[in-house]
DNA sequence: CTCAGTGTTCAGTG
DNA sequence: TCACTGAACACTGA
């Protein structure tokens, strides 16, 4: 579920179904590692009651805000979803969080791999985790003047720039992937050592890719059919592009990195 | 049974 | 202190 298109169109669902509703019962799963460290008491009391005012974005971290008290910050880790339902019998075994609401409806958040986090914060824009994130590759406006000389200081493969949050926020694997691909460019080569026009390249394709993804609401089967996105999934040694040339597969920064060398120099 | 995986954090290294 | 790398985290599904 979890790089930026996902997160802005669940983000957009939620701002839907939800604004303006007042929470009347709570659940929360008694999962320290989810909650990080909260127990279900604190989480029920913070919440029953509340009525919800909005739910705000930056990079992969959704905040739900309501009219007294501390925001609700959700991570969708790997895993991480949100499910809106009239019938409470929907609530399935990975459920972390579920309101429901005044009129009767549920909303809930699920967890399969206990990798995403839930946790309450006064004031989520000013703090951690979401303080240190840069900027919002969808929200913010890029432009290759700010983005080259903040390349010029960094001495990592540019994947793995690409994929650091306190740069480029709501980047994940496969939007790094699809921006080297679009942009020409080789995954390994070292984000300091890119040319102004490699940077303006990115610059464009990263901003196309992330509107592009988020206006057709993160759904895959409406991604251009020339995306590397649709090849890259499996690690098939024979995979190739939509237009025959074959994909390559290594390591960079620890994440799969799927890229075509016939076209990324 | 083994292992990869759309993500983040933290220990260790230089 | 900074920048970077790789392992750990947790658990499903191939």
């Amino acid at each position: 579920m979890p790089e930026l298109p996902e997160v802005e169109t669940a983000r957009r669902s939620a701002q839907q179904y939800l604004a303006g509703k007042r929470i009347s019962a709570v659940y929360a799963a008694r999962d320290p590692i989810v909650f990080d460290g909260a127990g279900p008491g604190k989480i029920n009391s913070a919440l029953k009651h509340r009525k919800i005012l909005c739910f705000s974005r930056k990079g992969k971290y959704i905040w739900m805000e309501l009219d007294s008290g501390p925001s609700v910050l959700f991570h969708f880790g790997m895993t991480g979803r949100f499910h809106f339902y009239t019938d409470k019998a929907q609530r399935c075994r990975f459920c972390k969080l579920e309101l429901r609401t005044d009129d009767g409806q549920f909303f809930a958040m699920t967890n399969k791999r206990r990798l995403g986090r839930i946790r309450l914060l006064d004031d989520p824009l000013n703090s951690p985790p979401v303080i240190r994130l840069g900027f919002d590759v969808y929200s913010d406006p890029i432009d290759a003047s700010g983005i080259y000389p903040l390349l010029r200081k960094r001495k990592a493969a540019i994947k793995a720039v690409l994929l650091d949050q306190k740069l480029f926020a709501g980047v994940g694997n496969w939007i790094a992937d699809e921006v080297l691909y679009q942009a020409g460019v080789d995954p390994r080569r070292l984000a300091c050592k890119l040319s102004s026009d490699d940077a303006k390249r990115i610059c464009r394709c990263l901003k196309r890719i992330v509107k592009k993804a988020v206006a057709v609401s993160a759904d895959k089967k409406r991604f251009p059919k020339t995306w590397l996105f649709h090849c890259r999934w499996g690690k098939d040694p024979r995979a190739r592009d939509h237009y025959g040339d074959k994909i390559h597969f290594t390591q960079i920064a620890g994440r799969t990195t799927a890229w075509v060398p016939e076209k990324q120099t």
